[in-house]
DNA sequence: AATCGTTCCTGATAGC
DNA sequence: TGCTATCAGGAACGAT
């Protein structure tokens, strides 16, 4: 599942490959994304422009182009965001293929079509953007403003941190990971948290996102990067996905529980709950 | 206002 | 062997 560490190495990729080159087509497949701009949109905003830069926010690629036009994509749980030769044979679930100068071929795979491929011309603001919150690496986040953002809320802090609209980015396995590091058990209400919590979320946070990067992301089932490769943190998880198996702190088994709907691993011994 | 639950989507896997 | 049920989850949306 992409986030924030998953979109980044994407865009690390893409952007020395895409930068300054101009989009000379797009194809596309007969099932459509959850959030998707016709065709006809696409080709008329996108293709005979060049991208000026790749920018991510949160789990968002924004692609500014030349002329002003923004296209916006996010993978939801599954899409990958390919660049090269197609493939032959065909690779399944190829919804959006947009051919780029100098030979290469974008091309968007989603098995699910959670993910999202919109345009907005000239003028018009991305909609989407405007519900993503801070960016965690932001010097505007410190501790004492996750304590005020927090203030009087009594949802989880599991939830609370994967709240796009708060901090962006942090997605299920994150949060598990975050929340371990920290020492917190994930049904904490978030308002209960102190400034030192606070700031140890903060630490945990940055460490553990800058880490996924620098290991290329979390490849736990689909995620792929720009390239087709996988990631390596997933061989870092100490909670996600481990129900049964001993804390490697404390050898104590991790529990999972579900909150929202989503599974939350943690350790009981080392995340204790508060009275 | 804040919070919770539901929906979308398909492939992998478990259980009978 | 072949079927059904369950699970994975980001974000939008509806309900309370």
């Amino acid at each position: 599942m992409p986030e924030l560490p998953e979109v980044e190495v994407i865009r690390r990729g893409l952007a020395p490959l895409l930068e300054g080159r101009r989009f000379l087509g797009l194809e596309v497949g007969d099932k459509r994304l959850r959030q998707q701009s016709t065709p006809e949109e696409l080709r008329r905003w996108v293709v005979g422009h060049r991208l000026v830069k790749l920018e991510r926010r949160g789990k968002y690629l924004r692609f500014d182009l030349e002329g002003g036009a923004t296209l916006l994509i996010h993978l939801g749980m599954t899409g990958r965001l390919l660049a090269g030769p197609l493939p032959t044979p065909p690779l399944p679930h190829i919804h959006l293929v947009f051919q780029v100068e100098g030979g290469i071929n974008l091309y968007f795979q989603d098995v699910r079509r959670f993910g999202q491929v919109l345009v907005f011309p000239p003028g018009v603001k991305p909609a989407p953007l405007e519900q993503v919150g801070a960016e965690p690496f932001s010097p505007e986040v410190t501790a004492a403003w996750l304590l005020a953002q927090a203030r009087g809320k009594t949802r989880p802090i599991k939830n609370f941190l994967l709240d796009a609209r708060v901090m962006a980015g942090i997605g299920n396995i994150y949060a598990c990971e975050i929340l371990f590091a920290a020492g917190l058990h994930p049904a904490t209400p978030a308002g209960r948290l102190t400034l030192k919590e606070w700031d140890r979320v903060l630490r945990q946070t940055r460490r553990i996102l800058k880490l996924a990067i620098a290991k290329g992301g979390t490849t736990v089932s689909d995620y792929l990067n720009s390239k087709g490769e996988s990631g390596l943190f997933q061989l870092e998880l100490k909670v996600y996905g481990r129900a049964g198996e001993p804390c490697s702190r404390c050898g104590a088994p991790i529990v999972r529980l579900v909150q929202a709907g989503r599974s939350s691993f943690f350790c009981p011994a080392c995340q204790p709950e508060k009275d």
